[in-house]
DNA sequence: TCTGGGGTCCTGATGCTT
DNA sequence: TCTGAAGCATCAGGACCC
């Protein structure tokens, strides 16, 4: 094997085979070797996940889970416990993280790893599979992983999924190009069934054949898309393991048990803002805009959003602007979904300033000090909004500087 | 056969400001 | 004062991923 001193970079793509199944197989012994479907057992869900033992009946994700249980009848289906697999993952990243400073999560069950320059530590790309592999079946108590390892994030998630599940491959950076030629489009991250279905149109079948077609005629077929693609295909993809992706919204929807008219969403409406806003504060967080989603009869997705004037995790103002987008929709159903999320969302600037302020007072700074921490950390213009917080009552327009100062020095 | 829930990113339309 | 272009922000929808 290539040692990876003579790879510019060494990047590991590893993902969980079959996870949620693989976790209730784990946490009930009664379901190994058994063909078990996890997914909501109502009758308008999906499949999540299907066991390796039930893949035979050609089910598999999102597909209705009527039809899964028709396909795979001795199947057994098992409710998703998503709070199980939050705690088996951090599991997992934690195994992840003592391999590589630099893990970037992609969900709960995949993560990239920067391994460039740790073949001092770990080895060659294949030692480096094999010590992975081994310390997540160790530290989950026998969940398998199957890994990835080339020089580009693209080649590295193409390799992770072709010998699943407990795979191991290796592809040198040298030989990415030639290998990926034989793959099918469908490998191609980022081109789903529209992208796929207009390839087939354009005769290419294999990646080997976007290659060839070259970069102009992509272009001109898929837009700026293809031009990304015909540089995955040439084994070029500039994306660097980033280890924090801030979320940038948050959101809560749900499926009804039935169609309802566009009056009745409100009830739910007001379900999934609370819910938002609840993740929001426990995750000291706030959003500067309010979405609502809602999905008619017949598929449509509909969407209308607006932005707050000021950033919020408050249930009733995020209700409050979900009851009112909800008005703007011309249809008027019946409609299948109800969803409400909030974007923009950041740190909760005044949570954070209020325990900056508490702080800082706590300890018995003056005024000036605590006030140019305030906005040394939040910029300019937050200095009178901290103050307000501080003494909501009392400072508003008249700032009293004096008291203010005697206030945060007295000891507590 | 009948289609989830949680996200990201991109594109085109539209309206506002300069 | 009016007009048009350019640039930007926002919005709605679409495609995609796990």
């Amino acid at each position: 094997m290539t040692a990876s001193g003579t790879w510019p970079s060494v990047i590991v793509h590893a993902d969980m085979d079959a996870f949620y199944a693989a976790v209730e197989q784990l946490d009930d012994p009664r379901l190994r070797g058994k063909p078990i479907l996890v997914g909501p057992n109502s009758g308008r869900g999906v499949v999540l996940t299907a066991s390796y033992e039930a893949r035979p009946a050609k089910v598999g994700s999102a597909m209705p889970m009527a039809i899964a249980r028709r396909r795979c009848p001795d199947a057994i289906v098992v409710p998703p416990r998503f709070d199980r697999y939050r705690e088996i993952s951090r599991i997992v990243m934690r195994v992840f993280a003592d391999f590589s400073p630099v893990v970037e999560p992609i969900s709960l069950d995949e993560a990239f790893l920067d391994m460039t320059g740790s073949a001092e530590i770990f080895g060659d790309p294949q030692s480096i599979g094999v010590k992975l592999k081994a310390a997540v079946k160790e530290a989950t108590g026998g969940l398998t992983v199957s890994v990835g390892i080339s020089g580009t994030k693209y080649v590295a998630k193409v390799a992770s999924g072709y010998a699943k599940p407990d795979g191991l491959t290796i592809i040198p950076p040298e030989a990415a190009r030639a290998w990926l030629a034989g793959q099918p489009v469908a490998r191609l991250w980022g081109a789903g069934p529209k992208t796929q279905a207009r390839l087939a149109e354009l005769g290419l079948e294999t990646i080997g054949d976007l290659a060839a077609y070259g970069e102009v005629q992509l272009e001109a077929a898929l837009g700026r898309a293809g031009s990304h693609f015909y540089a995955l295909s040439q084994a070029r993809d500039p994306r660097r393991v980033e280890s924090r992706r801030e979320a940038k919204s948050l959101s809560s929807e749900r499926t009804l048990v039935t169609d309802v008219a566009l009056a009745e969403l409100q009830t739910y409406a007001r379900d999934a803002a609370n819910t938002v806003a609840r993740r929001m504060r426990s995750q000291g967080q706030a959003a500067r805009g309010v979405r609502v989603k809602v999905k008619t009869h017949d598929f449509r997705i509909l969407t209308r959003q607006r932005r707050l004037p000021a950033a919020t995790h408050a249930s009733d103002v995020i209700y409050a602007a979900a009851q009112e987008l909800l008005t703007e929709f011309e249809d008027p159903g019946p409609f299948r979904l109800i969803g409400v999320a909030a974007y923009e969302i950041g740190v909760d600037e005044s949570a954070a300033q209020l325990d900056l302020l508490d702080q800082n007072s706590g300890r018995g700074e003056r005024l000036d000090t605590v006030l140019d921490a305030v906005q040394e950390k939040f910029g300019p213009g937050t200095v009178m909004r901290a103050v307000e917080l501080l003494n909501q009552t009392v400072f508003t327009d008249d700032l009293n500087l004096d008291y203010l100062d005697d206030e945060l020095d007295k000891p507590n």
